[in-house]
RNA sequence: GGGUCCGUAGCUCAGGUGGUUAGAGCGCACGCCUGAUAAGCGUGAGGUCCCUGGUUCGACUCCAGGCGGGCCCA
C-alpha cells in the first residue's frame, strides 16, 4: 500500500491499515486502476458459466445523488459475488441520452421555454447542445461510479445516441412493423402543452400528484322546458366550452326533484350525496327517457347535432350527478362516444394549452387559468349551481410538472395489447424480489395495458424511421442504414448522414409512384431506447450476433420501484415483441430513497445528499454497508448521514481493529502464515470454536446471497465479527504476549489469520475497499493480488457441540459480570469462587473453556454445582391460614419467630419436613407446609439469575485476595505509566519504587516483572529515569520511576 | 374506488411455518475494562407489538374489519 507508518516485522511485514477512509480508499482505487483489477476479475473467469447482468442506463441529465446509490449498491454487490463464485460476469455501463429530460435541461440552460424558440435557435444548434449536456453529465456519473467503487465497464458503455445504437432500434421497429404491430392512429392522448408533445401511459404514470381542483355543478336547462335543468358535474370547467353532449346511464334510475324552488334532474343514487335530504322527488324514471332530449348550451360554439343527451356505458353512479359532460376533444371516452354518436368535435384550445379566438371569453389564457373566469361567467348567467374544490390525483408532466391535458392527436403506436397474453406469460417466468411487485403492481399494470404511444413531436431523440409519400400515401419503415441508402434519392447523403434530427430529415426516399417520400417528423419515446438495450447495446443484428445470443436474457437486473412502469416494462415489451421471450429472468426492486423527514429525495425538492463528500468523510464502504445492512432492498428508506456514520463505527471500524490487532503482533513476532500450521483438530478449543463460527458465517452468507437476501447476509457477518472481536480476540490477547513462538501462540496466529483472510473475501462484495485493504496486507505470494480475484471460500468444518458449549460459557460470564456489577466489585479485584448452577451438558464442557470464564471473571475457582444451596439461604413466611387455627393466640408470636428464623434452622425444617421452634418456655412443632419459602443470597454471596441459568459469586475478600487485588491494580497503573511515557509495547524497562507500595513490589516481584516487561525492580529512586510518578493503590502511597533498557 | 407495502423502544429497523419473560443497533443513564486504547465491554431505564373482533390451550405472528402512512393505478 502507501506510506502507512506501520511497524515492519518479520518476512510478511504486516501493517496496520490506513485509518482515514478517504486515503485508504483512494490508495485502493489507484491499485485497482494501475493493476486493471476489474478487467482481470472479469477476464479471469472467461470460459466459465456466464452470469448476465444488464445495466439500467441512468438518464444523463443530472448529477447523481444519494438516492441513486440505492439500486447501485445491489447492482454492484451481486456481480461481484457471482464473480467470486466463479461466474463470468462481464458488465458494461450504459447511458440513456435522449428525450425530454435532456431537452428540458438544455432549454433551461439556453433560456428557452417553447418549441418556437427552439426552432428559432435552430434544431441543429439545439441538438448539439443536447449532446454536449449529456456528455457533461456522463462524466459526472463516471466520477461518482469510480469513487464509490462501482465496477462496471465504463470504457465501453452503450450510448443510446450513437448511430449504431439507433440503427439497432430501427431494426427492432421494423421487426415490430413486420409483425403488423406498428401503426399510426388518431387518439386522445395525454399531452404536455409546455413540451408540445404527447406522452405514453408509462410516462403519465410517473407524474400523478394529489391536487385540489374545482368541483363544479352546472345547470343544463332543457331546450323544450327551460324551467327544468339537468345537473352536470365536472372537475375541469375549462372543458365546458367544448361541451357538445350529456351522457346518462340508460338503465339507471333518474329523478326530477324540487329543490329550493327549482326543478333538477339527476341520477337517483346521487341524490342524497348531491342535494341531501332536502330535495323533494317529483318523479322517477329510467335514464333512457332522457335520450335525445335537447338542452341549452353553455356556450353555443357548435352547430347541428350537438347539445343532446346520449347514452354512455361509462357513466358512473358513484360520483358527480350521474350525468357526464361530454367534450370529445378532451377525453378518450368522450372522443369515442362522439364518433359513435356523430357529435361535432370542438377544439377551442391550441397546442400550447391556450384558448383560441373561438372562445373569446378565455382567448389567450392557459386553460387551467381560465377556470375562475368561466365560473364567474356561469355564475353571472345563473348556470352555476355549486362550486367547490375537490382533491384528487391528476397527472402532470413527469419532467416539467405542467398539468397534462387530454388531446385528440395523431400518433404512432405499438400494438402491445395484441401481444398482451404473451407478455403476461413471459412475466410469469420472471423471479421478482419482492414477489408481490411482479404479481401486484407490475402484473396489474400489464393487465391494464394500452397500446404504446411511441411518437414524440420533439427534437433530441431516435428518429422514427418511417417515410411517407405525400402524393400516393405510400409508407416505408426503414430497418437499417443500408436500406436507407438503397432507397434514398441521394444515397451519398444517406450513407454519411447522422441519424438524428435535423440531419435525417434531409434524406428523402424514392417512392415507386415517383414521389419524394419525407420522414414522419417524430422522434421515439426515449423509454424505447433504454428498453431496447438488450439488443441495441450490441448493435445487433448488424454485429455481435454471438454476444447477443450469450447475453439474452439477463440473469439479473436491479432498479428502483419507479422503474416498474418504466424500464422493467419497456424492456419486457420490446424483448417479447422482437425476440419472443423475456429479456430478464430475475429482478431485484429497490425502494424509494427518502430524506430524513420522509420526503422523497429528488433534485427538484432540493433535499438531495451529494454522495462524494460523504464518501470522503466516512468512506464509500460505510455508505455501502449502511445501505446494504439496514433493511431489505425494497423497503422505503430514509437516508441519513448518521446512518452512514453508524455503519462505519459500528461495523467497519471493528473489522479494522480486528485486523490491526493481528497486524500489530504479527509484525512483532514476524509471523509467517506459511510456517508451523497446526491442523485445526489439534488446536485449542477456542481456536476450533472460531473455525466453526467462521464456517457458519461462510455458510450463512453464501445461502443468503444465493437467495438474494442481503440483510440476512450482513447480519451473519455482523454476528461473526462481533464474536471475533468481543470474544475470540478479547480472550486470546494474552496468548499473543509471550516471548517466542510456542505452539499455543502459533495456533492463535494461524486461527486469527485464517479468520481475517476468509473474512476479507466474505466482505469483498459488500465493502470492496476495506476487504481489499485487508487482503492486500494478509495475502501471501501464492495468493491473488486482489481479493476480487480470489475464490469464494468453502466452510472448513462445523462443531455444533463446541458452538453450544461456548455459548453456555459466555452466558455464565455474562451472569458473573452482572453479579460483579451488582456487588460493585470491579473485575480487577480477584475473587475466590464462582458457583454455577449446573445445566444439562455442563459436565461435557472441557476445562479449557471454563478457564476462559475464570479468566474473564477474575475468580480463582469456578465450580459447577447441582444447586446453589450453599450460596443461598431460605427466608420463611408464615402461612397463617394453617398456623392460626392450630395455635390460636400464639400464632402471631410464632409468625414473628419464623420470619426472623435462623437460616440453619430453616434449612433443617426444609430438609426434614418439620422442626421444633422454641417459644418462650415451650416448643412448637412447625411443618414444612406451615411456611412459604423465598431464597435470598447467603451473606458473602451475590446470586444472579435469568432465563438462561444462575450463578453465585463469592464476594468475600481475605488477605490474599486483597493482596492480589493490589498487585493487579499496581500492574495496571504501571502499564498506564508505560503508555504515558510513550514506550513501545516491546520495550523492556527497569522500575524503581519507594513508599508504602514497596510491600506490593516485595511480595510479587516476578509477577510484576513479567507483566510490565521489567528486567529489574529496584528499591529507591532510579538514576536516569525517563518517567516518574506518584501512585496510590488502595490507599497505599508510593513513588515509581521507569527507564527503558532496550528493545525486546 | 382498486392494487401493493408499511405501522414493533426516543430514532433506524429485525422478528421462516403461532409456543415461556418481544429483540438489535444508535441515543440516554450508570458502571467496567484497557499490552486493539482519540478503541473495547457490561448493566439499566425505555414497548397498550396501530385499533377492534375472530380462530386457538396459546396471537407481534393466522383470519376479518377498521384507522394511519407511503408508492402505484383508476
Amino acid at each position: 500500500m502507501d506510506g502507512t507508518p506501520g511497524r515492519k516485522g518479520g518476512g510478511m511485514g504486516f501493517q496496520k491499515l490506513e485509518g482515514d477512509p478517504k486515503r485508504r480508499e483512494e490508495a485502493i482505487l489507484r491499485f485497482w486502476e494501475e493493476g486493471r483489477v476489474f478487467e482481470r476479475s472479469v477476464e479471469g473467469r472467461r470460459g466459465r458459466e456466464r452470469f448476465v447482468f444488464f445495466e439500467g442506463p441512468p438518464t444523463a441529465n443530472g448529477r447523481p445523488h444519494f438516492a441513486h446509490l440505492l439500486a447501485r449498491v445491489y447492482k454492484d454487490l451481486f456481480p461481484r459475488y457471482k464473480t467470486l463464485r466463479g461466474y463470468y460476469v462481464p458488465r458494461r455501463a450504459g447511458w440513456d441520452c435522449h428525450g425530454l429530460p435532456v431537452e428540458l435541461e438544455v432549454e433551461k440552460e439556453l433560456g428557452l421555454s417553447t418549441k418556437a424558440e427552439i426552432e428559432r435557435l435552430g434544431v441543429e444548434n439545439f441538438v448539439r447542445a443536447c449532446r454536449a449536456s449529456v456528455d457533461r453529465y456522463i462524466r459526472e456519473w463516471e466520477r461518482m461510479m469510480v469513487r464509490l467503487g462501482f465496477w462496471i465497464d465504463l470504457a465501453h458503455p452503450y450510448i443510446t445516441y450513437t448511430d449504431a445504437y439507433i440503427e439497432s432500434l430501427w431494426w427492432m421497429l421494423k421487426e415490430i412493423h413486420k409483425k403488423g404491430l406498428l401503426y399510426k392512429g388518431h387518439k386522445i392522448l395525454p399531452y404536455c402543452p409546455r413540451c408540445g408533445t404527447s406522452l405514453s401511459s408509462h410516462e403519465v404514470a410517473q407524474g400523478y400528484r394529489r391536487v385540489a381542483d374545482p368541483s363544479v355543478f352546472v345547470r343544463m336547462p332543457l331546450a323544450d322546458d327551460p324551467s327544468v335543468a339537468i345537473l352536470v358535474w365536472t372537475t375541469t370547467p375549462w372543458t365546458l366550452p367544448a361541451n357538445v353532449a350529456l351522457a346518462v346511464a340508460p338503465e339507471a334510475p333518474y329523478v326530477e326533484v324540487l329543490f329550493r324552488g327549482e326543478r333538477l334532474i339527476l341520477a337517483r343514487p346521487r341524490l342524497a350525496a348531491v342535494l341531501g335530504e332536502e330535495a323533494q322527488v317529483l318523479r322517477e324514471f329510467p335514464g333512457r327517457e332522457l335520450l335525445g332530449r335537447r338542452y341549452l348550451p353553455l356556450y353555443p360554439l357548435a352547430g347541428e347535432g350537438a347539445y343532446r343527451v346520449v347514452a354512455g356505458a361509462f357513466v358512473s353512479l358513484e360520483e358527480g350527478t350521474g350525468v357526464v359532460h361530454i367534450a370529445p376533444a378532451f377525453g378518450e371516452e368522450d372522443y369515442e362516444l362522439g364518433r359513435a354518436e356523430g357529435l361535432p368535435l370542438l377544439q377551442p384550445v391550441d397546442r400550447a394549452g391556450r384558448f383560441t379566438a373561438d372562445f373569446p371569453l378565455g382567448a389567450g389564457l392557459f386553460v387551467k387559468e381560465a377556470d375562475p373566469k368561466i365560473l364567474e361567467d356561469l355564475r353571472a348567467r345563473g348556470r352555476l349551481f355549486r362550486a367547490e374544490t375537490y382533491e384528487h390525483e391528476y397527472p402532470f408532466c413527469w419532467r416539467c410538472d405542467t398539468p397534462l391535458l387530454y388531446y385528440a392527436m395523431d400518433s404512432w403506436f405499438i400494438a402491445t395489447t395484441r401481444e398482451k397474453d404473451r407478455i403476461l406469460a413471459e412475466n410469469a417466468r420472471i423471479t421478482w424480489h419482492p414477489e408481490h411487485v411482479g404479481r401486484g403492481r407490475f402484473g396489474d399494470f400489464l393487465e391494464s395495458m394500452r397500446d404504446w404511444a411511441l411518437s414524440r413531436e420533439r427534437y433530441w431523440g431516435t428518429p422514427l424511421p418511417v417515410w411517407t409519400c405525400p402524393s400516393c400515401g405510400n409508407q416505408e419503415v426503414i430497418g437499417s442504414r443500408a436500406e436507407l441508402v438503397a432507397k434514398a434519392l441521394d444515397p451519398d447523403l444517406a450513407r454519411r448522414v447522422e441519424l438524428h434530427r435535423p440531419y435525417i430529415d434531409r434524406v428523402e426516399l424514392r417512392c415507386p409512384c415517383g414521389g419524394r417520400m419525407r420522414r414522419e417528423p417524430y422522434v421515439l419515446d426515449t423509454w424505447f431506447d433504454s428498453g431496447a438495450m438488450h439488443t441495441a447495446q450490441w448493435h445487433y443484428p448488424f454485429e455481435n450476433a454471438e454476444l447477443f445470443r450469450e447475453n439474452y436474457p439477463a440473469d439479473f437486473i436491479c432498479e428502483g420501484l419507479d422503474q416498474t412502469r418504466g424500464w422493467f416494462y419497456t424492456l419486457l415489451v420490446t424483448g417479447v415483441l422482437v425476440h419472443g421471450a423475456t429479456p430478464y429472468r430475475r429482478v431485484l426492486v429497490t425502494g424509494l430513497g427518502l430524506d430524513a423527514q420522509g420526503q422523497k429525495m429528488s433534485k427538484s425538492r432540493g433535499n438531495v445528499i451529494d454522495p462524494l463528500p460523504l464518501a470522503d468523510e466516512h468512506g464509500a464502504d460505510a455508505i455501502r454497508w449502511y445501505l446494504l445492512s439496514e433493511s431489505a432492498p425494497w423497503t422505503e428508506r430514509r437516508l441519513s448521514v448518521d446512518g452512514v456514520r453508524a455503519a462505519r463505527f459500528g461495523f467497519l471500524e471493528t473489522v479494522r481493529h480486528c485486523h490491526d490487532f493481528f497486524a500489530l503482533y504479527a509484525a512483532i513476532d514476524g509471523f509467517d502464515p506459511g510456517e508451523g500450521v497446526v491442523p485445526w483438530a489439534e488446536r485449542p478449543a477456542l481456536d476450533r470454536w472460531l473455525g466453526s463460527r467462521l464456517s457458519q458465517a461462510v455458510e450463512e452468507v453464501t445461502q443468503a446471497l444465493d437467495a438474494y437476501d442481503v440483510v440476512r447476509a450482513t447480519r451473519a457477518l455482523e454476528d461473526f465479527v462481533d464474536d471475533l472481536s468481543n470474544w475470540y480476540i478479547r480472550t486470546s490477547r494474552p496468548r499473543f504476549w509471550g516471548e517466542g513462538m510456542g505452539r499455543d501462540k502459533r495456533c492463535a496466529y494461524h486461527t486469527l489469520y485464517a479468520a481475517l483472510k476468509t473474512l476479507s473475501v466474505l466482505l469483498a462484495p459488500f465493502v470492496p475497499f476495506l476487504a481489499e485493504a485487508m487482503w492486500r496486507n494478509l495475502r501471501t505470494a501464492a495468493d491473488p493480488e486482489s481479493v476480487h480475484l480470489a475464490d469464494w471460500p468453502a466452510p472448513l468444518f462445523r462443531d455444533r457441540t463446541l458452538e453450544e458449549q461456548m455459548a453456555r460459557v459466555r452466558q455464565v460470564v455474562e451472569l458473573g459480570l452482572a453479579a460483579r456489577n451488582r456487588a460493585k466489585l470491579k473485575v480487577r479485584q480477584p475473587l475466590r469462587l464462582l458457583l454455577v448452577q449446573e445445566k444439562p451438558g455442563d459436565a461435557a464442557i472441557p476445562p479449557e473453556l471454563w478457564a476462559l470464564a475464570k479468566e474473564e471473571l477474575n475468580v480463582l475457582e469456578l465450580r459447577v454445582v447441582p444447586d446453589l444451596g450453599a450460596a443461598r439461604q431460605p427466608r420463611l413466611a408464615p402461612d397463617f391460614r394453617r398456623l392460626g387455627p392450630r395455635l390460636g393466640a400464639q400464632a402471631q408470636a410464632v409468625g414473628r419467630l419464623l420470619r426472623e428464623a435462623d437460616p440453619a434452622w430453616a434449612r433443617t425444617l426444609l430438609e426434614h419436613g418439620q422442626a421444633e421452634l422454641a417459644l418462650g418456655q415451650g416448643k412448637v412443632l412447625i411443618l414444612r407446609e406451615d411456611v412459604q419459602v423465598a431464597w435470598e443470597p447467603a451473606p458473602g454471596f451475590v446470586v444472579e439469575e435469568d432465563a438462561g441459568g444462575a450463578v453465585a459469586l463469592d464476594t468475600r475478600l481475605d488477605e490474599e485476595l486483597r493482596a492480589l487485588g493490589d498487585l493487579r491494580e499496581l500492574v495496571h497503573r504501571l502499564q498506564l505509566l508505560r503508555k504515558e511515557a510513550g514506550f513501545e509495547v516491546t520495550d523492556r524497562i527497569v522500575v524503581g519504587y519507594e513508599g508504602e507500595l514497596s510491600a506490593v513490589f516485595a511480595r510479587f516481584p516476578e509477577r510484576i516483572k513479567e507483566e510490565v516487561l521489567a528486567v529489574d525492580l529496584v528499591a529507591g529512586a532510579l538514576a536516569g529515569a525517563e518517567h516518574e510518578a506518584e501512585l496510590e493503590v488502595h490507599g497505599k502511597r508510593g513513588r515509581v520511576w521507569l527507564r527503558r533498557v532496550g528493545r525486546g
